[in-house]
DNA sequence: ATAAGTTTTTGCACTAAATGCAAATTTATA
DNA sequence: TATAAATTTGCATTTAGTGCAAAAACTTAT
């Protein structure tokens, strides 16, 4: 059951577990868009997922997980464009890039915006959905980390600095949604960076100034 | 029942409203410490406090929530330490000497440090403690932007300040917590301050350059 | 003080999430 | 084909959380 180069195909057993779990997850949430979340019920999804009740929980541990599971996509996206990247290029530039492919991924899938409004409505998922932006820091302070030079010193500003961009992220997904978009989402995402980098430049200012001043 | 000045006092309805939300709170923490938070049944801690089950849920939504409120006292310091200060003085010592008073209003409390651990080792309530941290970056924005001129542009500003600033206090909490201090808190505070002015003096290098470097 | 109105508390029934466990089924391996 | 390992299922159980209506406590005006 080995492969040529020693790696292990996907046996009948990892595919069948790997197919359930994707139909639970798609069941679900087809289930949650047409019923809303709370009025569906986990039995609803495995009946129609043609599980046993107590299978769902095989593959994950609650309800709101599998929306969980859904918006990890995002951070798996940034997290593999931060590494797809030269080694030497700059750390600004590293972010806008990894930023701006992760936002196009994200958005190429048609269930996107609905999953969204879902989430905005349903306070269960809101709580949920500031985990991800926790979970988002954390995970590209990782990688930016692992492109780092390793000084211990480094960690906060990276950590800072992933602080700040995920701000942005924030404040630029409640824009998005908020008002009426006329702008693409590129040059909307361009003008977010742009404040966001002046913002930055004017904190730093700010920062020496008290630094100085003693 | 009104005061001479207008306010209305405290009746015996308020008074013992407060007074059973404030046992069942103390009832509720200490049984969690003692026993730990996932053992604890909902009704354990209202027969303990002397009132129906049915009655915690008038005063809390979860239990999950009576740590939660708790918790809320940090940020509920921090924003009345950000508003009690001269509205002329530089926004850099507003959060430093915001933080510090916010800090040791804190650690004033000898349940501090048991509820702390109590919150680390439970799941539940990690959860919940990514909240928390969310929470505090929106108050103090909140609490930045009463303070500041209301410029629509400085939103941004404020927002990715408080992200900083949020971020730092994760991560100072982690150390904290990590390796055994020898420091006094508020050096130790001091010391990571010093660290995040200098990260945001540096990072704003970063994004000056990225900026005019086009 | 009492009556009338309002808020709070309680009891009860009920839904549904989540966990534990052991039996049954399916898949892999020799 | 036998045996070992992983997966799925069914069943029982605990507990969180909600809805509702009756009872109790409190407030206010007469």
């Amino acid at each position: 059951m080995a492969d040529i180069d020693g790696a292990v195909r996907e046996g009948r057993r990892e595919r069948k577990r790997r197919q359930t779990r994707e139909r639970i997850e798609t069941t679900a949430l087809k289930l949650f868009l047409a019923r809303g979340f709370d009025s569906t019920t986990i039995e609803d999804i495995t009946e129609a997922a043609d599980v046993s009740k107590r299978s769902f929980f095989d593959y994950f541990p609650s309800k709101e997980d599998v929306v969980a599971a859904w918006q990890d996509g995002f951070a798996g996206e940034l997290i593999a464009a931060v590494a797809a990247q030269p080694v030497d290029a700059p750390l600004v530039d590293v972010i806008e890039t990894a930023i701006n492919a992760a936002l196009r991924a994200t958005i190429s899938d048609p269930q996107h915006l609905a999953i969204a409004i879902l989430i905005r409505d349903t306070p269960a998922l809101r709580a949920r959905d500031q985990l991800k932006y926790a979970k988002l820091e954390r995970k590209l302070t990782e990688a930016l980390h692992a492109r780092s030079s390793g000084a211990e010193g480094e960690r906060l500003r990276l950590s800072v600095l992933a602080a700040a961009v995920v701000s942005m992220l924030r404040i630029g997904g409640e824009r998005w949604n908020g008002a009426q978009n006329d702008l693409p989402l590129e040059e909307f995402a361009s003008g977010m960076f742009h404040e966001l980098w002046a913002a930055l430049a004017d904190l730093g200012v700010l920062a020496r100034r008290h630094t100085s001043a003693r």
